[in-house]
DNA sequence: AATGAATGAGGGTTCATTCAT
DNA sequence: AATGAATGAACCCTCATTCAT
């Protein structure tokens, strides 16, 4: 396998579980099997390397919610079937979500960083301001409505994560919660 | 001005602004004008010292709260009133709000500290629990809607300090959203 | 004893054995018999601690100087004086001397730090100045002149290291060496 | 190019900029525009590559020395004309010049590689003898005699690099002040 | 209670060297 | 002969904590 994966796996999953300074980069080359120099050839450094990991988390997110079946028919059943994308996507990788959570403001990923990820986020963003446009949606700004509707899917996920679980139907009335939020 | 304070203060805003790790207790001593022995003397140690912020934390977002002009006549005037209140606190206090996310997960509380300040955070819960019985608010587990409920307000601050501010109106918008989300 | 003084005592003897590079901090501060910390309470970082030796260095060097007696009767008496002056200076404090002929032109040593302390020396190029003036000395630039009698005392106290010793006679000879060789 | 030949070049002009341990192998390889591990296959290590660079140094200074013309007739002549050979050479190549004045007391050159050496340097040592023996210089250890004269060549070229140059009259000067102390 | 110099373990990073290709 | 990814020991420096004052 290839080492660059074999590390980012690594930190990943140490990073998520002690935070950034907790973890030391002598704790990642172990876990990844790899002598500590290594991690430098592939990462200038430790930043670097958290940088490339929200990178590849961000790209993984844009994709898991591109798998949402949107046919453009019905709104309410687009926007929930997006709403269910993400938060499966949260549900099945816990460190992913937990490490996009805690990075996502913090001073560790530099503003260009997020910007240039951001890209990753579009798709939905445009989907949401459609909807606004249509009547669909309230009549808010498209940044504050995104932020407001993705705080629904991240609170559900946290909660899946601390009950280790939820059933079909009780993402199904998370799923609704929104909605109702969101809908005019 | 009481020493203890003093540390406290300080430790709370260099941690939002760099973390836990990167906040060395030298610096901390430094901002407090203090000498470096002298928080020893108060703090067992630094996690100690963390968990004591997060405790007065804790307890002043209690406290707020319960500012809130709940008067049991009309339950969605009671319930936007809370979380209003709610939001005041964590837009007046952004270093506060922010230490509570970030170490709201975090490995560096201890559980029975998050525990035992849950407390504080009781009277909400009964609120909507109360809300669920009746038929005011969906039928839902509370601990669940409580976190829901909670996530649209801590959103809600996260644009507020993003925004560097929100319109009278804009907040009305929120605490109507979070409202059309959870009643029945 | 005071701990700056042992480490800067430590740094002199090791850095003229084995060169800058070769001398880690842990080896300084184990001959100092300080904790490694203990070094970056004095000198912010290993630079530094050169840079002050360096200072040291000359300071010192141009103390021995002053020793010479200087009564302005005989020119050339007084020149030979402080040449002396200089050399034993060279002879008892052999790692002094390495230490500065090694760095004086190293890139360690920061053009400012190398100015400042080029006051140590203008005492010398004060009395070579006037002995052009007045014609004792060959009319040449004062700034050349300099460098070529501080590069026969050099060259001398390198003998001396080299042999282990020098007899009075043969320190007078390089004396004269040098006189003749400046002399008008 | 002979690949040796390029990385003794890299390998020169690196060092004397930053110095033995300050230069990596891996900056020499980048310099020498040639692979880490070839630098392996020509020198058994790093130590050994000094070392070599040092003799190969060496060899060149002797050869510049034999250019001067020395035809027997006057002593003070040929003493100017050889003083004068070495000293262009260390004007013209001024990385080799600091090499050997950096490198010709350090730990770093094995005692017996010093020795080797020196047979380059014999001619110069027969040439000062025969003239204390003739009675043309003083009368000293021609070992002495020797390091001082070559001491005021290194000083004249280490003004003429810090000067960035030197008329011909001043060398002139430089060869008659060398001149004038070895004299009888 | 308060101070701050001192400690030394442990962190991020570098770099001489190796070895499979 | 030549390559360059990989190694891991060793470096500089930081910082939580102690303790004599």
């Amino acid at each position: 396998m290839d080492k660059r994966e074999l590390i980012l796996e690594a930190t990943l999953e140490l990073i998520t579980e002690n935070g950034f300074h907790a973890t030391p980069m002598s704790m990642i080359s172990k876990k990844a099997k790899v002598a500590a120099g290594t991690i430098y050839h592939h990462f200038e450094n430790k930043e670097v390397l958290l940088e490339a990991l929200y990178a590849e988390s961000k790209k993984k997110m844009g994709r898991a919610m591109q798998l949402a079946t949107v046919n453009g028919e019905n709104y309410e059943t687009d926007f929930k079937s997006i709403w269910i994308s993400l938060f499966i996507f949260y549900a099945d990788n816990s460190n992913t979500f937990q490490f996009l959570e805690q990075y996502a403001q913090s001073p560790f990923i530099r503003k260009e960083t997020k910007e240039e990820q951001r890209k990753h986020y579009q798709p939905i963003i445009d989907f949401l301001g459609e909807g606004i446009r249509k009547g669909n949606l309230k009549s808010m700004d498209v940044e504050i409505l995104t932020e407001m509707v993705h705080g629904t899917v991240a609170s559900a996920a946290k909660i899946f994560h601390q009950n280790k679980g939820l059933s079909k139907n009780a993402i199904d009335q998370l799923a609704q919660f929104a909605w109702q939020a969101a809908k005019a």
